[in-house]
RNA sequence: GGAUGUUUAGCUCAGCUGGGAGAGCAUCGCCUUUACACGGCGGAGGUCAGAGGUUCGAGCCCUCUAACAUCCACCA
């Protein structure tokens, strides 16, 4: 039996150990369809936030669904290096301790790399334990592991061979801090404070006339290679060609005419820096400039600056900044705020610094994608318009910086002859290693993260892993990396394996904190997971985060709801006991005939027998917010407020049939728990396994199926229903006590003699006669159907109020009823059941109109 | 500058292909009736941002407007 409180700590203890151990998690059941999932593998940075958690809570929900519906589920595991991320955190740690990776050599950092690795998988294990997620342990992988290694060189070589991968000088944007390159989409643009230097930039021929230009980074100067103005800007036509002195170096550089230049923006004069500007890169280009690099990649300026060499970038301006005032060539300093690119992973304010790195060739890749979005075979979003966000960003894409001056991660499997151009794609030293010296530098981490879901199946190998379970089926990640992940996941896919990595591509919002901030650790608003969890379950998160979630929508993270989950599930632990406490302890179901079903039962297994379609039809569809609020009405208003007290009745009245009710307890409470199972797997468990006749799981039930041919007449219970509700806001309405015995008469054409006794234990009546009299003496209630007569001892008067109000009800519905059907194009155009309706129920009102009047009348 | 999303009860939000507005919390009244006070019963509270349009019928479809949010691209 269970117990009376609904105790999460001692319901979820235990029950991952038992699970895992059983094998319930592990797929492999080749009598079965596959569903394949992998998990978006977590940074082996730190611990799961609650972002994690919800990713996890939706896989997990369509994982257990899925297996209930008879699938052979194989739901992937694994964590990723997350290059840049750890690598930051190892160094810091490292720097706590005294040293730096420097010191100790790459060989050493590696290995320290690879212990830190360790140390956060066990924590992101036993996370995983936490939140109760149905992973196969025993297919676990990691983006650093052996295999990823073949298959990351296979790429590489592959890619490479093709001409899609090159090396080549490009202005990048360096993270000074973590000093390496990184992809465009690893740039946060903020709004910054900043500031626009005006500097004169003296005429060599005529030095007390200048041009004004501006700047919002002076320490770029030392690398202007000329001044462009637009020919078209009649301000400028007569200094195009002559030359001027770079107030920051002295050095004379020529003005030249382009039309990239905005004549209404600034001093329509620009300083022109190729080897630190993007747009400067492809000016100097055009017209074959310098390109001097002024800048190391920590940020310090290089040997080209003079005096001002192996300064900070920043102290360098300020340095700068004051000589040039001294000299006179400061006209003003306006204050602006623009974006500034800052580093996503050190928030560092990136420089853009001409360097060599390799690329990825996007323009194939990313239109072989946009050509299979338009085929049958395209990978579907939910929501749907997600779909654009990515085809819009494949659309106009750059190619992608893929070396990183890291250490963490997979080194690029290229070699340098020394002395000399050549250059070999190999995993080894491709001769003598005196002579051949392999590139430094690793690949951006999303390169590896991009062949997950066919590289944890076994590829580049046909292992019969891939061969089953890929394409996989579904994916679940938060719109916030469809750029770094999913997109490429698809073009890496499509180009090497033919086919998409997965159907279906579930996008879920972000969870923000109760204020609708976006978490973060410098606001220190997270919200930990694992405390939730602590203090209210599992399931109640779980339940929680699968509800508040609409489609690839934010929400706003709310202990008053996970609250609120959590007594939602104490209510059906509580009606789980009632049923219990009420079917015999060896109660064995055996399947009844519906036909031979007590009223009431039949009510509430044909009431459960749509819930089970509904709810099955959101499940497909992964709109598990409208499963649950489909269960929890059901649950609820059915099944406890209404069915549950009816028991009360059946129960201790012999002439029910108890073994329809026992049917009925049974076959509901199992299927409401196997219904809320995918949402709260811990409750569910415990529940089930209370039940007189189950398995040693319900990992290894079925999930419930609607019956089709169950049709059933609601109408005598639901006359039943009204009545004890309009009996109960009658006494509301009249001050007397829930529990005030009164005395009832019923006018019906309803059959609903077997009926009566629920009457009267929830209205507390006594004396209930079924008449077929009118009487005009007693407080009438007219309903749908039916009037209720009550013996209330009120005066003429009253009664009289009492029925006039509801014959203005009844009048309102009829006006606009008639509204409804003496329009003549409802009736031609409304589909044919929405006519019938409506004038069915105009029927009605006219009869209970004409009762309403009679009675005042006789009165 | 381009794109997308949001605007529904006091608060936080659902509302799936158009057919008489929902939940949780809060609130008011009554009830300790042996499943549950993490409860029960009853109630109050919404011209579904605004303006047009399509339709027999619009919270839902179309157009425009406003506010907010997010993403992308950014002029030195």
């Amino acid at each position: 039996m269970l117990d009376k409180r609904y105790d999460f700590k001692e319901i979820e203890k235990g029950k991952v150990k038992k699970w895992k151990e059983s094998g319930y998690f592990k797929a492999g059941d080749t009598s079965k369809l596959p569903f394949s999932m992998v998990i978006p593998p977590p940074n082996v940075t730190g611990v799961l936030h609650i972002g994690h958690a919800i990713d996890n809570t939706f896989q997990d929900i369509i994982a257990r669904y899925k297996k209930a519906k008879g699938f052979d589920v194989l739901y992937l595991p694994g964590v990723d290096h997350a290059g840049i991320a750890t690598q930051a955190k190892v160094d810091a740690k490292l720097k706590e301790e005294g040293t730096d990776r420097f010191k100790i050599g790459r060989e050493n950092f590696l290995k320290e790399a690879f212990k830190w690795k360790e140390e956060k998988s066990d924590i992101i294990h036993s996370q995983w334990e936490k939140m109760g997620i149905m992973i196969d342990y025993s297919r676990e992988r990691f983006t650093l592991d052996e295999g990823f290694q073949d298959a990351v060189y296979k790429v590489f070589k592959t890619l490479y061979d093709e001409g899609l991968i090159y090396r080549g000088e490009r202005i990048v944007n360096y993270d000074p801090e973590m000093k390496t390159a990184l992809s465009n989409i690893e740039i946060v643009y903020k709004e910054d404070k900043g500031h626009f230097y005006y500097f004169k930039y003296r005429f060599v021929d005529e030095p007390t006339k200048y041009l004004e230009i501006a700047t919002t980074r002076p320490e770029t100067m030392f690398g202007d290679t000329c001044i462009v103005v637009n020919p078209n800007d009649e301000r400028y036509k007569d200094i195009i060609g002559k030359k001027v002195i770079n107030p920051a170096n002295n050095e004379v550089i020529p003005v030249i005419a382009d039309e990239y230049v905005d004549i209404e923006f600034g001093t329509g004069a620009m300083k022109c820096t190729p080897a630190h500007d993007p747009n400067d890169f492809i000016i100097g280009q055009k017209y074959n400039l310098p390109h001097p690099i002024i800048m190391n990649v920590d940020g310090t300026m290089n040997e080209n600056c003079g005096k001002y060499a192996s300064m900070d970038r920043f102290v360098c301006r300020e340095a700068l900044l004051k000589d040039i005032k001294e000299h006179d060539d400061l006209i003003k300093i306006e204050e602006i705020t623009h974006q500034v690119g800052h580093s996503e992973r050190s928030d560092a304010v990136v420089e853009p610094i001409l360097s060599k790195q390799w690329f990825v060739k996007m323009k194939p890749l990313a239109d072989r994608v946009l050509e299979n979005q338009k085929s049958e075979n395209k990978v579907k979003f939910y929501p749907e318009r997600f779909e654009n966000v990515l085809t819009r960003w494949l659309s106009n894409i750059d190619d992608w910086c893929i070396s990183r001056q890291l250490w963490w991660g997979h080194r690029i499997p290229v070699w340098y002859k020394n002395g000399s151009e050549e250059m070999v794609v190999s995993r080894t030293c491709p001769g003598k290693e005196d002579e051949w010296k392999q590139d430094e530098d690793v690949l951006d981490t999303w390169f590896s993260s991009a062949l997950w879901p066919f590289a944890t199946l076994g590829w580049p190998k046909e292992t019969d892993d891939f061969k089953r379970y890929f394409p996989t089926s579904c994916l679940v990640t938060g719109y916030d990396i469809i750029f770094f992940w999913v997109s490429r996941m698809i073009f890496q896919s499509l180009h090497f394996t033919n086919n998409i990595p997965f159907k279906d591509v579930v996008i879920h919002g972000l969870v923000r904190d109760s204020l609708g901030r976006k978490m973060s650790k410098s606001l220190g608003n997270g919200v930990d997971p694992v405390a939730v969890i602590d203090k209210y379950g599992t399931d109640s998160l779980r339940y929680f985060l699968a509800t508040t979630a609409a489609p690839g929508l934010d929400m706003r993270y709310s202990e008053e709801k996970v609250q609120a989950a959590n007594a939602y599930l104490n209510k059906i632990w509580n009606s789980a006991r009632f049923a219990l406490m009420n079917l015999p302890n060896d109660y064995k179901f055996e399947e009844m005939d519906f036909a031979s079903l007590n009223e009431v039962d039949k009510f509430i297994i044909s009431r459960l027998n749509e819930t089970i379609l509904k709810v099955t039809n959101a499940m497909e569809k992964y709109e598990f917010g409208i499963a649950c609020q489909i269960l929890h009405s059901f649950v609820y208003d059915d099944f406890c407020d209404f069915y549950l007290e009816m028991c009360k009745v059946t129960l201790q009245n012999d002439s029910f049939n108890k073994k329809s009710t026992y049917y009925t307890l049974f076959k509901s409470l199992k299927s409401i728990i196997l219904m809320i199972y995918p949402f709260a797997p811990f409750i569910s468990e415990e529940i089930y396994l209370s039940l007189s006749e189950h398995k040693d799981s319900i990992m290894l039930e079925s999930y419930p199926n609607s019956e089709s041919n169950i049709s059933f007449d609601e109408s005598n219970v639901l006359f039943v229903k009204n009545v004890i509700e309009k009996i109960r806001s009658y006494k509301v309405d009249n001050s007397l006590a829930p529990n005030q015995k009164i005395s009832l008469k019923i006018k019906t054409n309803k059959n609903i003699s077997s009926l009566i006794s629920y009457i009267e234990r929830f209205t507390f009546a006594s004396n209930i006669e079924l008449t077929s009299e009118e009487r005009h003496d007693l407080t009438s209630l007219v309903i749908n159907d039916g009037i209720i007569y009550i013996d209330d001892n009120i005066s003429k008067e009253e009664k009289l109020n009492k029925l006039n109000l509801q014959l203005e009800n009844i009048n309102k519905e009829i006006k606009r009823s008639e509204a409804l059907l003496n329009n003549e194009k409802f009736l031609a155009k409304a589909k044919k059941e929405k006519v019938d309706e409506e004038k069915e129920k105009y029927q009605k009102y006219k009869e209970k109109k004409e009762i309403l009047e009679e009675k005042i009348k006789n009165i």
